[in-house]
DNA sequence: AATGTGGTTGACCGATCGGTAAAAACTGTG
DNA sequence: CACAGTTTTTACCGATCGGTCAACCACATT
């Protein structure tokens, strides 16, 4: 998955790291990559500072120090998973906006949809980053300016539907939504009252879907009904001074 | 604020909690207040684990054994300081919904401008609950149990506007509004490339109120456009039954 | 068989963690 | 003043933290 070449000396000493790669004949994941996998799984569920190398190494099933010994310190080993989503963040986006058919309304499910799917995917991201954003980590800026260059790319993706500024703007439009997203994967497990059930089956998450795309279109039709609106006042107002 | 008696012997030992509350001559706040805002500001700074006990004692300016003495544990400490958001949130929602006078509509909009007004008065208080509820903490079920009340009364308020199932159901559009509120006052501040400024200042926060009044105002007249239309079609249903 | 190399191990380090015991200081009351 | 009760301080504890080290092992090359 991953690069696969330790840590040891953080790159001061001898020259080019030399990409050993020694075949691994079981088929089984290799050392570094169940050491990333645990890591994945605990920085998610317990947080980066509730998380002890002691413990990824546990989960791991190998000797602590080869924590150490493939990654260099906690905070590399962290690092590189949150490189991991970010760049997997990132791709998702930018392959979902690359595909420019359909109308705006159609692109905008689409980026909706996939976002989901990437949720879905990767249960235990939405959990890290409410983590490590509350916490204002600073380990997560590269995840931070993924957020903002989407929330721009879907201003221009809107283009003239919302204004530049104001309580209708872009910004305020995307923090809403992607909370819809985000929190229903780190709140409803905890409201499961509320749900009577599971709220991460299949059958729940598409609920979610179907509601989110509810108030997506919900919100569109409303956008679209105050441009026409606007439009209309200004041909009003441009027909009135013509005629005075 | 809180009860000022020590907690040095777990409930066991000598007789009753002597209430002693002696006389404080200068006006300043007492060891006890000064380590639990300390512990309140940490904790939703840093979160439960990263936060240790000699943090808070230095923040709070006294000796880490008074930490131990005034609170008994880290974990009541944090409990304190856990309950009291939960009843101060509680009380928030139970006087909100105490008033009753309005349409549902004005209710509605009063409820969001309650709730944000005690983030705008509380503000770690997201930070903090984002992080331990993204930890599954087992800290917070008390404001869990406040969350799954305050969607199950939004339900009574609407009532038969929204269905008991599926997309529209009233759990959705909670958590999607809860999900506009919280996620504001922790991912905003993160993004404030979008914003071109602090988005805590009260200019740009009342601009985030008047986008979620936006967003409500939408959401119910869409949910109202709806029902009506069931109503027509229903009407329409029997009509055609009682000509035929 | 000798050598070099990347992977692995267990023992260990100083720092910090939450928590405790007992003495010391402070306080109001007789 | 003596006394009792409360609060504060100092010094300490064992456990755990992130991290290091030297030895060791498996294996490919010479």
């Amino acid at each position: 998955m991953t690069n696969t070449v330790p840590a040891r000396q953080k790159g001061r000493g001898r020259g080019g790291a030399r990409n050993a790669k020694r075949k691994r004949r079981s088929g089984g994941p290799s050392t570094a990559e169940k050491i990333f996998e645990a890591a994945e799984k605990l920085l998610g569920e317990k947080g980066y500072e509730g998380t002890s190398m002691r413990d990824v190494a546990e989960l791991a099933g190998v000797n602590k120090a080869l924590v150490f010994y493939h990654f260099g310190s906690k905070g590399e080993l962290f690092d590189a998973v949150i490189d991991r989503y970010y760049k997997a963040h990132r791709e998702t986006i930018e392959r979902s906006l690359s595909r420019t058919y359909g109308s705006t309304r159609d692109r905008v499910h689409r980026l909706i949809d996939d976002y989901l799917d990437f949720m879905e995917r990767n249960r235990l991201y939405p959990r890290l980053i409410q983590q490590e954003v509350a916490r204002r980590s600073g380990r997560v800026h590269q995840i931070r300016r993924n957020l903002v260059e989407l929330s721009r790319a879907v201003g221009k993706l809107l283009d003239d539907l919302t204004p530049e500024d104001g309580p209708l703007a872009t910004r305020h439009l995307f923090m809403s939504v992607s909370g819809m997203v985000v929190n229903y994967f780190t709140y409803a497990p905890a409201l499961d009252e509320l749900w009577g059930g599971d709220p991460m089956e299949p059958a729940r998450l598409n609920e979610r879907r179907e509601h989110i795309h509810w108030m997506i279109e919900t919100i569109l039709d409303r956008l679209v009904a105050e441009k026409e609106r606007r439009e209309r006042d200004a041909g009003r107002q441009l027909e009135a001074s013509s005629t005075s």
